[in-house]
DNA sequence: TAATATCATATCGAATGCCGATACGGTCGT
DNA sequence: ACGACCGTATCGGCATTCGATATGATATTA
């Protein structure tokens, strides 16, 4: 007789177990560098084996799932199809894609849309450099940080204050570089630049040598959607230089994809 | 033991249906422009609306679908998660990601790596033109057929004939364009130049207007796994220059890319 | 060679968690 | 006022999922 609200993060009755499971053994693949076995995913889910056998089954014949050639587990096609139906019908990727690869061109640098989502925020497009051939692994759907990169304290600025100290209380703050400001305090005065100048900018914080100028896009409500960046490597350039000629084209970029009227 | 095959369209006891349902929900929007409403997925899967109030819920609980400002639902950003974690291990894509670079910026052209997947073929990297900006929709996980495009016939080409048969007449042939060949001795003709050739040529039938180069990735037992794609319009180039000119840098690269030893 | 520890796969009784008909309160058009 | 949608909520019954367990294959030990 346990009607108690015995589980704590699911909400109403309407929530289908079998489904979370299920996608929580997708997820797994997040992380992983390799193919994985039903044991490993098991132990990472804390899910019977039985249980990741039959969500690995089903999903496997869904195309979700797919076998490496030693009979090792991986991600399958059909998660390509997803990301499609994301981008394909949004109307901010849609009008961000030509604005992009105009200032791309016009900058010859790495250019992004990324998406806010909380304490992380997720590339939507990426568009590489015209000088340099560096792989940063620019995939779409890559996650990073809010509270260290240029586009998360531009989104952060763009909320009211105390929302913004939310989120960065509730963000691990891990430095991913030495440079990293893990301290609020310091994050919130990064944030409160950001605002009075309409731009933020970084270097070396989420990833060693880089130079990153962003600018919020906002909604009707003035709430941020997302960032246009503008990166480059320190070793092409001068950090100070970058972020003063091109801000105001991230910001034009971004202005012109918001919808505050 | 037991060859019943009195089930329909499963297969053995562990699948569960449920992720079925709560997958077929999320894939009503692939082919949606707008938002939807419960009821046009329930008329849309079949499933009853109490099957598609609960995977909805659960599905926006998990982050993969999202409420539109209206209340109506789309895509959540975790369908971009997805992407990310097929795209990050795979070797496949981290190998051909520079050389796809470098061979857009060596041609100029748009440039592309395709997934082999039966009668449909996916777009995994594509990099756009350094000359014109057109937006045709250029996004990771669009789907095309196999049989009417180059990447997909320089596929079939590496298939046993029989098989590319197969593929062939299991393919809709829904004509595209005008010029889309819809024939299958037509398509296997093109299929049998493609092989005598190492790559594939098409001038406007997938995509009115557009001519495009294209050679396989072969796996280790010479299996197509995908295939680099060059494109142009026909009115920024002489088709058939156009093609003898990159047809060798495609092959180059495909052949780069194949496991064949 | 044998023992041990993985692996993937299959089975099956039990009860839980999903199923889906139904109901309720909105908000549109008309 | 009505009807036709919308999203949301409820609830008894039973199909479906659950998870312990068994099997055989393969790999790594000694």
């Amino acid at each position: 007789m346990n009607e108690l609200p015995e589980d704590e993060q699911d909400g109403s009755g309407l929530f289908v177990r079998s489904v979370e499971k299920a996608m929580r053994v997708l997820e797994c693949f997040r992380h992983a560098r390799n193919p994985m076995t039903l044991g490993q995913l098991a132990t990472q889910t804390g899910y019977t084996k039985s249980t990741v056998q039959r969500s690995v089954h089903t999903l496997l014949e869904l195309g979700y799932l797919a076998r490496h050639s030693d009979g090792r587990l991986q991600s399958g096609l059909k998660c390509l199809d997803l990301a499609f139906q994301f981008l394909q019908p949004n109307p901010l990727i849609s009008a961000a894609y030509p604005i992009l690869l105009k200032l791309r061109d016009a900058t010859g640098e790495r250019t992004n849309l990324s998406l806010f989502d909380g304490t992380t925020l997720i590339y939507a497009i990426r568009l590489q450099s015209t000088k340099d051939y560096i792989y940063v692994s620019s995939l779409i759907g890559r996650r990073m940080p809010t509270f260290c990169t240029a586009g998360g304290r531009a989104m952060l600025a763009q909320l009211p204050r105390e929302q913004a100290q939310q989120i960065v209380m509730a963000s691990s703050r891990r430095p991913l570089t030495p440079q990293t400001k893990t301290d609020p305090s310091e994050i919130m005065a990064a944030v409160d630049v950001a605002r009075a100048q309409g731009f933020a900018s970084v270097v070396g914080e989420p990833v060693i040598g880089e130079v990153t100028v962003a600018a919020a896009v906002v909604g009707a409500r003035g709430d941020p959607l997302g960032a246009v960046h503008l990166s480059s490597n320190i070793s092409h350039c001068d950090p100070d230089e970058f972020v003063g000629r091109y801000a105001p084209l991230a910001i034009e970029a971004a202005h012109m994809l918001s919808e505050m009227r």
